[in-house]
RNA sequence: CGGGGCGUAGCGCAGCCUGGUAGCGCAUCGGUUUUGGGAACCGAGGGUCGGAGGUUCGAAUCCUCUCGCCCCGACCA
């Protein structure tokens, strides 16, 4: 392809709203272009990777007996009204009236229409197991989208539904999906990890995410330096953590502790460790207040707590706070107290609490559930934090890691199945509601997190199995007879052994083509004309950690060839 | 939605406070000289100053409303 020929429109400066690489590159490199908030027009060079991933992603949902569909991006209502999400799903699912004031929204997700083809066409235990993927735009009206493609309202995405006769099938779907997910994402070049994840407004029982390791990443996911646990923080657990034989159980005693206000104080007041101390939290669930009760060092996690609560939970400030509940918010417990109490799952361990009084400038020590006070209600409520031990082998520490959320797969279990009405005849003749589970993959996304790991100061380093372009072909002086000759032959060989080539024929001087080769980050140039040209070679440079190298221009292809079958980048 | 910021040429910005009819760098087009890592010079084109209303003899500049974009938070497969 040639340069002059293609809107390939660099830029030298960088552009004030992108404030990550990708967004940056992604811009400066010509990849696309905004045409409102988080809606993206792909030029040529960013729709070549693009498609380079699409074509990674079918080729391997394909190989693991997936069948891919094109389903409709607009919906009708009915369909959502009949799952219950036409009203659960927030102001994210952009609504619309066609012109008959039919209720309508663009698709942003399309498990809702898949059920409905497969309780329509599906109708026998031996059309299963059956997996149904697409390729296709989605909207979401994210509240606020960021960095360029990354998190964009329109976006392009690969989702898949594996319906199955029962669970032992939807398991095998899974572990094949999850599998494939795998698959897809070494030969992206990516480095990244599957870990547990939350399921969200999806559903389900159990989903695992798989993260691209960047720092820009807006996931925080948490390992085992030992053992394969990683999780997503928002599903994260850690291991009790030691904590001194318990004493005997001490008697319950009020004390004084003026001006103390923070746990720290208190602690430090008192003379005992923060891991002692209950802290107290209200929140509102459906507007109700729940008092959430955690270790004094604990600190609590929203998404989880929300999860546990069930319900419509907020997080009120102080002052909803004590207008809820008449409590003095520095010194709150649980003592005493008619709202319902959830305690975190770490405060199973031990006794002898220090909670608040429900007293301003008091203190309660020697608290214990179940003598002082009922058992509360146990809950994950808390963030795990690096260092903490593993919770599934014994000598694991957690560590903390940003991720980019480029896949999740999720087991949905019957929840839409149910709903819509999914069901076959099994061997018995049986009707059976069918089994389900979804995968997606974000394939724009993923253009994104390739470039947030592989470039430098100087532009885009492209994995072989994404670049747009295998060889960039620099002529000098694209206006010289034996330069386009030696191109152009040079050009023939390897787009004839099915290398995609860039020819640069601009009228600019090297350094121009220099500085937009790196912002491109194609693996490989090429530089004809010149002085070497003159002693009778060409020069291979590779984007990262190459000299120039001389070759005889017959020898080059073959070089080139060779190098970039081997996927090497450099 | 709450808080903050910004809208002036394709990109990056100045001008606004203190009103007098728009400028700089890069990019673009033509020319000359250049040509091995973002060339130099000469010349040219390109702006309803986001939009609407108001104040004023006069508004990019002051006032009101509005739209868009960006950042932080909440939200999120």
């Amino acid at each position: 392809m040639r340069f002059t020929k293609t809107l390939i429109p660099t830029l030298k400066e960088n552009p004030v709203e992108a404030h990550v690489a990708s967004h940056r590159l992604m811009l400066r490199a010509g990849m696309v272009r905004q045409l409102a908030a988080g809606i993206y027009t792909w030029l040529p060079m960013g729709l070549r990777v693009l498609r380079r991933v699409e074509a990674i992603v079918r080729e391997e949902m394909d190989a693991a007996g997936a069948q891919e569909i094109l389903m409709p991006a607009v919906q009708p209502a009915e369909l959502w009204q009949e799952s219950g999400r036409w009203d659960l799903y927030g102001r994210e699912l952009l609504r619309m009236v066609d012109r008959h004031d039919r209720p309508t929204c663009f698709g942003p997700t399309h498990e809702e229409v898949v059920t409905d083809l497969v309780r329509r066409e599906v109708k026998s235990y031996r059309q299963l197991p059956a997996n149904f993927y697409q390729i296709q735009t989605k909207f979401r009206d994210e509240i606020r989208p960021r960095f360029g493609v990354m998190r964009g309202r329109e976006f392009i995405m690969k989702d898949a539904y594996s319906f199955d006769v029962d669970d032992a099938g939807a398991d095998e779907s899974y572990r094949v999906m999850f599998e494939t997910y795998t698959r897809i994402f070494e030969r992206c070049g990516l480095r990244f990890r599957a870990v547990e994840a939350d399921t969200g407004s999806i559903g389900g029982a159990s989903s695992h995410e798989f993260h691209v390791l960047a720092e820009s990443g807006e996931d925080t996911i948490i390992s085992c330096d030992r053992c394969a646990y990683a999780a997503n923080l928002e599903k994260a657990r850690a291991g009790t953590s030691h904590l001194p034989e318990a004493s005997e159980a001490s008697a319950m005693e009020r004390v004084e502790t003026p001006n103390q206000r923070t746990i720290e104080d208190v602690a430090k007041f008192l003379g005992v460790a923060a891991s002692s101390t209950v802290k107290s939290l209200v929140v509102a669930r459906d507007g109700e207040p729940v008092l959430l009760l955690l270790r004094g060092d604990h600190v609590l996690h929203e998404v989880k707590a929300a999860a546990a609560l069930g319900g419509q939970v907020t997080f009120p400030g102080p002052e909803q706070v004590a207008e809820m509940t008449g409590l003095p918010v520095g010194s709150m417990g649980p003592i005493g107290v008619e709202i319902p109490l959830v305690a975190d799952e770490a405060l199973r361990h031990g006794g002898n609490w220090v909670c608040g009084a429900n007293e301003e400038g008091w203190h309660i020590t020697g608290v214990n559930w179940g003598r002082d006070l009922p058992e509360p209600e146990f809950k994950d409520l808390r963030s795990v934090s690096a260092g903490e031990p593993c919770p599934h082998c014994t000598e694991g520490k957690l560590t903390e890691d940003r991720g980019i959320e480029v896949g999740h797969v999720f087991k949905l279990g019957t929840k839409y199945s149910e709903a819509l009405g999914s069901k076959v005849l099994n061997e018995n003749g049986r009707e059976q509601v069918t089994v389900m589970g979804c995968y997606g993959i974000g394939v724009s996304r993923i253009v994104a997190a390739a470039i947030e790991q592989n470039h430098d100061e100087g532009g885009i380093i492209w994995p072989m199995a994404l670049t747009p372009f295998h060889v960039d072909l620099m002529l000098l002086n694209p206006k010289d007879a034996q330069t386009q000759e030696v191109a152009e032959a040079l050009e023939k060989e390897l787009t004839g052994a099915g290398l995609e080539v860039l020819m640069d024929d601009r009228d600019e001087r090297l350094g121009v083509k220099f500085k937009d080769a790196d912002l491109l980050g194609i693996p490989f140039r090429v530089l004809v004309g010149g002085r070497s040209l003159k002693s009778g070679v060409v020069e291979i440079q590779a984007r990262v950690g190459g000299d120039k190298l001389p070759y005889a221009p017959d020898k080059a292809g073959s070089y080139l060839i060779d190098k970039v079958r081997n996927g090497a980048v450099g």
